[in-house]
DNA sequence: TTGAAAGCGATACCAG
DNA sequence: CTGGTATCGCTTTCAA
């Protein structure tokens, strides 16, 4: 493999000169441009990316840190970040940490090893604090908590709100006994969508009666084993509310294994609108969260910070997509 | 930030000491040792990545070049990539295709430019000439493809088998008029599926009718379509194979829509065995792939290729794996 | 078992 | 605008 001393020597010129024209660092007359081009072309000449990295302290590369790397959740959400990476001479470099904290502080420390020159954390259960701290060796930006800092940047979307429409919606269809299948309650997200139906039905004089709550875990069996326990104690209820739609496909499920018609006889929604949400038996309503569009967003902060840019982002919004999973009733 | 030499001086010793210390690469006396190890602990000290790839030549990295970053048949097989490579000293550093031979190309130019010690590639459009001479710059190991080569080794399942099974399953549970659904027909493994589904209805002398046979591209509008046009044809039929999941998720939606009843009417059997198609309505049977194993030994067959050892793999294999989506038939 | 010193291949400062 | 040279931080002969 050739090096730039090669290329200089036979382009008849230094080392240095041919670093200036490859970075542009400095004008570098015509002539010598020319003799250094043909030089490249000649022996294929392609700078060692390892030693720019020692010498300029900085590896090109963006450290990930998702949860899963099989969710169809996180995996939106890292495609918009490949995208908003592409071309921009950054390289993801992504890890898993479980939703486990004390894994997620090692992956981010294996990326800092790795000298990542920024990090997008995607949810996560690190404490804010510690994501501060870590803002001091290493720009970060986050998504699933609000954060500012010098180093460090975070947006949610509002969950809450969201929550609010997908209820709104169900009122307005009619709906009266509206089930909540919930997530994990140490989840800020899953919180937030709690409380947006409490507060919601109680807006419209609705009582949220404790036995229409039911604990999920953000997965398919979770939905699938409240609806059972739902149906089991016996409570009346119109409408199934799930905190995500992995939730109301397991819920679905449950219905469908007891003969239950969906939408006819209950309807649900969910959150997220996960791709397959489209082609689920009914098509799923549901609450889009525009992950794609959230990982872009990331991405051109992350760039933008390391760049010492302002951040300058217009952050997507949720929106309530209706499809066939909900019926109005009477 | 602390430097080998720093703690060398610190400690005492010299940096070739420390540097032996650091990689176990000779012996250190046990004072020596101490005395090292305690003022690591004490600045902190973490080895320069960066310097030790210039010096070594080696980046400690795996480039996986992927067809999409959103679908869940690669998302299992980078979990399974992930999980190989976790501990081995090695990150992945994963790039998309997009089913594009060209960006393929430019994505493994751009790995191989980062100085990747070994190539990953799931399936894709690359020629198999193309990849071997790729595999004269790095090793590769691929999947999809039956690659062999000093520094290349590729394996696909038998998919012919598999589309064999399914219709098997299909044949010994009574049906006769089984229509194909295929996938894109440049595709291998979709071209091995529809060679199995042709050849074992010949083995049980029952003919296929060409007008069974309709095109797919292995997603879910295109499985949708599909039924739609079987449908419109007026052909009869009893069962659908799908070339993939996707297309089942389709096709089911497509019968859902009609009022055709799944199984009770038309009996649905898919490929893949994507997480989802657990919990669709019905549970969908389908021919399993063990991606994530396939991911595994992807991982480990490219550790291993990069050090000179023995591949040494068991191939994971097909496995029909029966739920609801399939009747039995007079 | 240990240390001195020579690079790895690029960048960037300092003269000119 | 250009060249010489020091340097990034580590690994690895070579000699002792």
């Amino acid at each position: 493999m050739a090096t730039v001393h090669e290329v200089a020597r036979i382009a008849g010129v230094s080392a240095a000169t041919v670093s200036r024209f490859l970075n542009g660092t400095a004008k570098v007359s015509i002539e010598k441009r020319q003799a250094i081009e043909s030089v490249i072309e000649r022996l294929n000449y392609k700078p060692n990316v390892l030693a720019r990295n020692l010498k300029t302290g900085s590896s090109r590369t963006i450290g990930v840190l998702t949860q899963s790397l099989v969710s169809g959740y996180f995996a939106d959400a890292m495609a918009g970040i490949d995208d908003a990476l592409q071309g921009s001479g950054y390289a993801p470099l992504i890890v898993s940490g479980h939703w486990h904290a004390d894994e997620e502080a090692e992956r981010i420390e294996l990326l800092i090893a790795r000298r990542v020159d920024g990090l997008v954390i995607l949810s996560g259960k690190l404490k804010d604090a510690q994501i501060l701290k870590l803002s001091q060796r290493v720009p970060i930006v986050a998504f699933g908590r609000t954060l500012d800092g010098p180093q460090a940047y975070g947006f949610s979307l509002d969950n809450y709100r969201g929550a609010c429409e997908a209820v709104e919606y169900l009122i307005g269809q009619g709906h009266r006994q509206i089930a909540f299948i919930a997530g994990p309650a140490d989840h800020l997200d899953a919180q937030a969508r709690l409380a947006g139906y409490r507060d919601t039905l109680r807006k419209h004089k609705i009582k949220a009666s404790a036995q229409l709550i039911v604990e999920g875990d953000f997965s398919e069996s979770g939905g699938l084993q409240a609806v059972e326990r739902l149906l089991a104690s016996g409570q009346r209820f119109s409408a199934i509310f799930a905190a995500n739609d992995l939730t109301a496909y397991g819920a679905r499920l449950a219905l469908y294994r007891r003969g239950v018609k969906v939408p006819e006889e209950i309807s649900v929604i969910g959150f997220d609108d996960l791709h397959s949400s489209m082609y689920t038996t009914p098509p799923l309503t549901t609450v889009r969260q525009p992950l794609f569009d959230v990982g872009r967003c990331l991405g051109q902060a992350i760039v933008r910070m390391i760049g010492q840019e302002p951040l300058a982002l217009d952050l997507p919004q949720l929106s309530l997509v209706v499809r066939e999973s909900v019926q109005r009733v009477a």
